[in-house]
DNA sequence: GCCTTTATTGCAACACGTTGCAGTAAGCCC
DNA sequence: GGGCTTACTGCAACGTGTTGCAATAAAGGC
C-alpha cells in the first residue's frame, strides 16, 4: 500500500520529514494516525483513538496504532498521562503542558495549569530536585462542591 | 467450602466481623486475600497479589480477588493507586497514607509524605478547594541524579 | 440441625495494552 | 526502473482488569 500525497493540516504538515530525518518510515498506517490526532482537539485515549482509526480506515491494526503513538511521542508531538483509573490519554501538540485533576465523587475533571502546576513543580523541585512530567501528573479527590455536599 | 477459624495475626483478626457488621460474609477467598495482605509490608501491585494467593490457594480465581480488594477498600483496609504505568497497586493499612514518586529515566522510586504530601495538598486545597487524595499522587519525572547525567 | 435469603463465587467473554516474529514495503543508491 | 537494507506491519499470544449470569454457600431464624 502506497502513502497518500495529499497534504496533511498545520501544524502535521512537516510531520512526515520529521519521521524521514530521523531514519523512521512515513507510512499510510502512520498517516491514518496522524489524520485522527490532527482532528482532535487537546485530549484522546488510547481506545478512543484506535477506535476513529478504525472508523477512518478499517484495517487497522491496534498494536500498529500503539506503536505510532510511541514514535510520535518521542517525536515530541504527544505526550501520554494517564486518566484516573489508570488508562492512558494522549495530550495532542502543540497545546500546552499540563496535567489533570479528577473528583472521584462527581466525576468532574479539570485540566492543572499556572499556579497550581507551578506549586506542583516547586514542591518536588525545591528539596527533591526532581523534575515533575506535567503531562503525567494525575490527582484524583473530591472537588469543593462535593466536599461541601457531605459536610452538610 | 468452610472458612478456616484459625486467628488472622494484628491488626487484621476483627476483620471478618468487619465485614459481617457491614451485611457482608467472611468466605475462604477473602480470608485468602487477607492472608496474604497481612504478611504484606505497605505495597503490593493487584497482580502479585493474585500470584501470591495462587501460590496459597492454587484455585483462587483473579475476578474474586479484584472484588475482595474492592470490598476491603470500602471498609478503609486498603487503598488503591497506580503505577507510572497506571497499573493498580494497592497500599495496605495501617500504614500512613502517601504518595508515590517515579524517575522515568532510572526507574527509581520514592514515598511521597510530609513537606513534599502537604505542598501538593496545599496547592489544589487553597485556590480549588480541591481536597488530593494522597494514596492515589502518581507523579513522573526525572530525579536529581538523572537530570545531572543528562545536563553534563 | 435445617431452611431461607441473598452476597459471593466461578466462569466465560470482553476491553485495554504489550510483545515476538516472519513477511512486507519505504527509502536510498545505482 | 530495479535491487538492497531494515523499519514497519499484521498476527497471534499473553498480561491485566472488568462485567454478567447462573450456581453456591454464609448468616440468621427456627
Amino acid at each position: 500500500m502506497s502513502v497518500s500525497r495529499a497534504q496533511l493540516p498545520e501544524p502535521w504538515s512537516a510531520v512526515p520529514d520529521r519521521f524521514r530525518g530521523r531514519g523512521l518510515r512515513w507510512t499510510a498506517q502512520r498517516r491514518v494516525v496522524v489524520e485522527v490526532l490532527a482532528a482532535t482537539d487537546g485530549h484522546i485515549t488510547s481506545a478512543e483513538l484506535v477506535d476513529r482509526c478504525r472508523a477512518l480506515e478499517a484495517s487497522t491494526i491496534p498494536s500498529t496504532v500503539y506503536r505510532t503513538l510511541d514514535a510520535l511521542e518521542e517525536l515530541g508531538l504527544v505526550r501520554h498521562g494517564h486518566g484516573a483509573d489508570g488508562r492512558e490519554e494522549f495530550h495532542v501538540q502543540p497545546a500546552a503542558e499540563h496535567g489533570h485533576r479528577y473528583c472521584a465523587a462527581c466525576g468532574g475533571s479539570w485540566e492543572i495549569h499556572g499556579e497550581e502546576a507551578a506549586a506542583v513543580r516547586a514542591a518536588f523541585d525545591e528539596a527533591a530536585g526532581f523534575e515533575v512530567d506535567l503531562s503525567h501528573v494525575t490527582i484524583v479527590g473530591r472537588c469543593r462542591g462535593c466536599r461541601d455536599a457531605r459536610s452538610i
